[in-house]
RNA sequence: GCCCGAAUAGCUCAGCUGGUUAGAGCACUUGACUGUUAAUCAGGGGGUCGCUGGUUCGAGUCCAGCUUCGGGCGCCA
């Protein structure tokens, strides 16, 4: 059968030089576009997703299914084609498929209502037709980035000793601190069970009390931490906030390391040794997309991520940052006083203007972070820390966590938490503490600034939002 | 959640101060031409102007409400 020959090879294989020209291959995939030319031959460019490029298929009119079929292909149809791989005739191309043979598996049903045409598409359109959209070369290129990215990360972490925890999606613990959740039930909505107080039953649901979705997996792989020393947690994250920006999704992806025996130095240390080895793979592994981003999305594209892998982050003091920010003589429409938190605009003077690159704000006022975040010693400052970048903001934030259970107690008694729901996650102090560290980076986040995008919802392939959630 | 803007052909858009049959490019289709490259050239088909109501002799155009989308802010990753 054609379709598992051994001479099939992706178009990315066919494209590499790695086969000897004259080579009898097989490729597989969607036309991208189709030209006829009178000399009694017809040029079809298939694509198949392994790379930037398609390959140029010259299709002789001399074919049996030429009038029938492949006079009728239009961008979008689903092929398989075999024949000779050779130097290409013509310019545009290192290597062509000389056709002998042309399977058609699919044609576009309606050719003219088909959305995918091969000019340039709004990204706006395209969210609506987002189960059709990875067949275009900017879905194409930020799907395989994506895919270098999540690698990277995985192999950057995996390198360094750290052993990646599967942290549940699920969770019991309410207010972890991080915004509203998602209820998870099985209850019957239209016939609540009640108790005696009118309140709802939970202990009827599913799993004996309230269950949502997690919002970070931060708790729970501290628990692992305390055993493994390096550990990261890679998964789904979901928040019901009912955030309508073009920077927040319900359902995202975060990545967060949690380091045993290291405090907020190393924590940065890591933090920024991660965001480089991504940055690397992706000049290294996917230029070919980046070359496109570069010259259709944002032209600095490559030569930012050079430049932030080039120097070391600069780092500060959050109350050295407010008294640059307040020694700027810029207008900012939040005012600047110690004990705030720092919004965007603060936050790009401090990484665009003032210091011009990467930089850690750390040691963060203790009423404005979370509870498990460490004290310092002046009591009156965590040890927390945000990696600020220029064009993107905070896309790191950090801390050393509280490791003193008397402390602890303090920080969940001060923020209304219930010590007894944390049980099991005091018991990591009660049973052979250590001081340890960990961050969090928002996958998506770092995706739309890797590939210049302007919106997150382009960042991840199907998006949930307020109010989204088709295909 | 708050504020601002937009909605006209499959897509991207034009359409003036309200006035007869709503246009362009791309796409589609037919033909010409060509080892072509988002090919080029010529012809053709394609519209409930987001929805509902209002003002008017007359609404794509003005007004109100709604819907959807986009942007800014808040919350945050």
């Amino acid at each position: 059968m054609a379709v598992v020959s051994a001479t099939v090879c992706s178009v990315k294989q066919a494209l590499s030089g790695a086969i000897e020209a004259g080579s009898t291959v097989t490729v597989r995939g969607w036309v991208r576009t189709r030209r006829d030319s009178k000399a009694g031959l017809s040029f079809v460019n298939v694509t198949d997703g392994s790379c930037f490029d398609s390959i140029q298929a010259v299709v002789p009119a001399t074919l049996a299914n030429y009038e029938s079929e492949v006079k009728h292909l239009s961008t979008g149809a689903g092929l398989i084609v075999s024949g000779t791989l050779v130097p290409s005739q013509g310019k545009g191309q290192s290597f062509e498929l000389q056709a002998s043979e042309v399977t058609v598996t699919g044609l576009v049903d309606d050719p003219m209502t088909y959305p995918i045409q091969p000019k340039p598409l709004s990204v706006e359109f395209l969210r609506e037709v987002a189960h059709l959209r990875p067949r275009t070369n900017l879905f194409g290129a930020v799907t395989r980035v994506r895919h270098t990215m999540m690698m990277a990360i995985h192999r950057h972490l995996t390198e360094r000793g750290y052993f990646w925890i599967n942290t549940p999606i699920i969770t019991t613990s309410d207010a972890e601190g991080a915004g509203d959740m998602f209820r998870l039930s099985t209850l019957d909505l239209a016939n609540l069970p009640r108790d005696d107080k009118g309140k709802i039953d939970f202990r009827k649901d599913f799993f004996g009390r309230e269950a949502f979705l997690t919002v970070s997996g931060q708790l729970n792989v501290e628990s692992y931490c305390m055993a493994m020393s390096k550990v990261y947690t890679f998964g789904p994250t979901f928040r019901a906030e009912n955030s309508n920006t073009p920077r927040h999704l319900a359902e995202f992806w975060m990545v967060e390391p949690e380091i045993a025996f290291a405090d907020l130095n190393v924590n940065a240390d890591e933090a920024e040794a991660l965001l480089k080895a991504i940055f690397k793979s992706i000049l290294d592994e996917r230029a070919d997309d980046m070359a496109f981003f570069a010259e259709r999305v944002q032209p600095d594209a490559i030569s930012r991520l050079e430049a932030f892998i080039a120097k070391p982050f600069e780092r500060i003091d959050y109350t050295d940052a407010i008294s640059i920010l307040q020694k700027s003589g810029q207008k900012f429409d939040y005012p600047v006083a110690w004990g705030i938190d720092l919004q965007t605009e603060h936050e790009r003077y401090l990484a665009e203007k003032h210091i011009g690159r990467p930089v850690v704000v750390m040691n963060y006022p203790e009423a404005i972070k979370a509870f498990y975040m460490r004290l310092n010693d002046d009591e009156k400052t965590v040890a927390a820390m945000d990696v600020l970048a220029p064009g993107i903001g905070e896309i790191i934030g950090g801390a050393q966590r509280e490791e003193r259970l008397d402390y602890l107690d303090r920080r969940m008694t001060q923020f209304g938490l219930d010590t007894t729901t944390y049980g099991w996650y005091r018991d990591l102090r009660r049973y052979g503490t250590v001081p340890h560290a960990g961050f969090g980076l928002g996958f998506e986040r770092l995706l739309v600034y890797v590939c210049g995008l302007s919106n997150i919802r382009d960042a991840i392939p199907f998006p949930r939002a307020a109010g989204t959630a088709e295909f």
